[in-house]
DNA sequence: ACAAAAGTGTTGCATATACACCCATGG
DNA sequence: CCATGGGTGTATATGCAACACTTTTGT
C-alpha cells in the first residue's frame, strides 16, 4: 500500500448529518449556509471532515458542535455516498447520519468560521442544496419513515415526559398521514417503545392528558 | 478545505467483502492469504483500496476480480469501520459488503500479485484474521441472519431452479438451527421470495422434488 | 413390504387494522 | 350545557409457530 499512489491519494472522509425536528406540526430539517467556496452561499446539511485521530461517529459529534454549537445529540449512520465527483475539492466520500431532536431545547449558532447562517427548514420548503445533499436528505427521510416504529428514534424530540397527543402529532407530521389514535397507542405500548407513567399533564384547557415516557 | 491539512491528509477508503457460500450443509466464507506486509501470511476477507475514479460499489467489484478472479457477484453494503488505528499503513476506513454465492459455480485464483492463497473456510473453523476482519466477519454473519427472510439474498447460492430441500438445508446451515419444513415453505412463498415452477427434479433416488425459482 | 425422502393442512396465538362512543375540563 | 379534545375496547384479518401423516420411489 503506497499512500502516494495517484490512484488513491488525496482521498477524504466526510460525515454528514440530517438533523430533524417537528415544531408546531411541521417536520423540519436543520441546514447551514456556507460562507466559502465551494458552494458559497448554498445551504447544506451539517457536516465536515473526519480527522485522522477520530472514528466517524466522533467526527460527526465534533462537526455538529463546531458547525452548530449543539451537543449531546444522538444520531445513527444510514448510508455512504461515494460518487467520484460529488465534491469539487477532492475525492471525498460521505458517511451519512440521521438524528431527531426537539428544536426548542437546543441552542444553535447562527454563524461560525465556516457558516454564515443556520436554521430549521420545513421539509416541504427546502432550497436547492450544495453537494449531493438533496439526495442525502431524501434518503434520510425515507430511512426515518421506515424505522420510526422500530425503535425510540424520536426519543430526543420530547422532554422526559410527554403526552400521547404530542407524540401522535409528531408521527403524523413525519409520516405525512393520519394514524388511528387507538391503534397508535397500542402499537407503541406493545412494542415497549413508550410506557405510561401514571402521571397526568398539569392541565391544558381540556381533559388532562396522561404522561408517557420512552423506555 | 485544504487537502494538505495534517488533520485529514493521507486518508484511505477501502472496501471489504464477506463472501459466503453453503457447501454440503457447511456454511463457509471466502478468505485470501496476504503475500506482503502488513499482516503478511495472515488470512483476511476480500478487499482493497477504492480508487479516485470509482464509487465504492465499483471498487468492490474490481477488487473482487483482482483478488479472486470472480465476477458477476451481487453484494450489499452493511456497515462502515473507521477506528483510527485499524490499519497500520495509514488512516483507512472500510466500507463493508456482504454476498452469497454457489461455490461450485465459480472459479477463483489461488494466487494473485497480492495473495498467496485463497479458499473457503467453514465458519466454525476460521483462523485469526488480519486487520479488524474478525469483527467485520462477525457483524456480517449477524446481518445476514437478520435479513435472510426479508429478501432473495441467497439468490446466487442456487442455480435457476432448485428444490425446497436444497434451500431449506441452506437456511438451516446459515441460521444454525432447525426450521419446520411446512412453515418454511409457506413463509418463502407468501413473501414472494420463491415460486413454484410446476417442474420436478429429474430424479434423485427417492420421491422426486418439485422445482422452485426465485422471483 | 419397507426404508428413505418429499409432499402437504389445520389449529392456535400474536400482531395489525378498522371502527365509535364516553369522559373531563373550561367557558 | 356545550364545545373541545383525550380516553378507551371490540371485532376482524393477517402473519407466524406448532404439529403428523401420506406419497413416491428404489431396493
Amino acid at each position: 500500500m503506497d499512500i502516494k499512489n495517484p490512484l488513491y491519494k488525496n482521498q477524504g472522509i466526510h460525515v454528514v448529518l440530517a438533523l430533524f425536528t417537528v415544531e408546531n406540526g411541521k417536520f423540519k430539517v436543520f441546514l447551514i449556509q456556507r460562507k466559502n467556496e465551494p458552494f458559497k452561499d448554498k445551504w447544506i446539511l451539517i457536516g465536515g471532515a473526519c480527522y485522522n485521530n477520530e472514528d466517524v461517529d466522533s467526527a460527526m459529534k465534533r462537526e455538529l458542535l463546531e458547525k452548530t454549537g449543539m451537543k449531546d445529540i444522538h444520531f445513527q449512520m444510514f448510508n455512504v455516498y461515494s460518487k467520484p465527483d460529488r465534491s469539487p475539492v477532492c475525492r471525498m466520500i460521505a458517511i451519512a447520519y440521521l438524528g431527531v431532536i426537539d428544536c426548542n431545547r437546543v441552542k444553535y449558532l447562527k454563524e461560525t468560521t465556516k457558516t454564515q447562517d443556520a436554521d430549521w427548514f420545513e421539509i416541504s420548503h427546502i432550497p436547492e442544496l450544495g453537494y449531493d445533499h438533496t439526495e442525502i436528505l431524501g434518503d434520510s427521510i425515507e430511512f426515518l419513515k421506515k424505522k420510526i416504529f422500530d425503535s425510540a428514534i424520536l426519543k430526543d424530540l420530547f422532554p422526559k415526559y410527554f403526552t400521547l397527543p404530542d407524540i401522535h402529532n409528531a408521527y403524523e407530521s413525519i409520516l405525512n398521514k393520519k394514524i388511528d389514535r387507538r391503534n397508535f397507542r397500542k402499537r407503541l405500548l406493545q412494542k415497549n417503545i413508550i410506557a405510561d407513567t401514571g402521571m397526568v399533564q398539569e392541565v391544558a384547557g381540556k381533559k388532562p392528558a396522561k404522561l408517557y415516557k420512552f423506555v
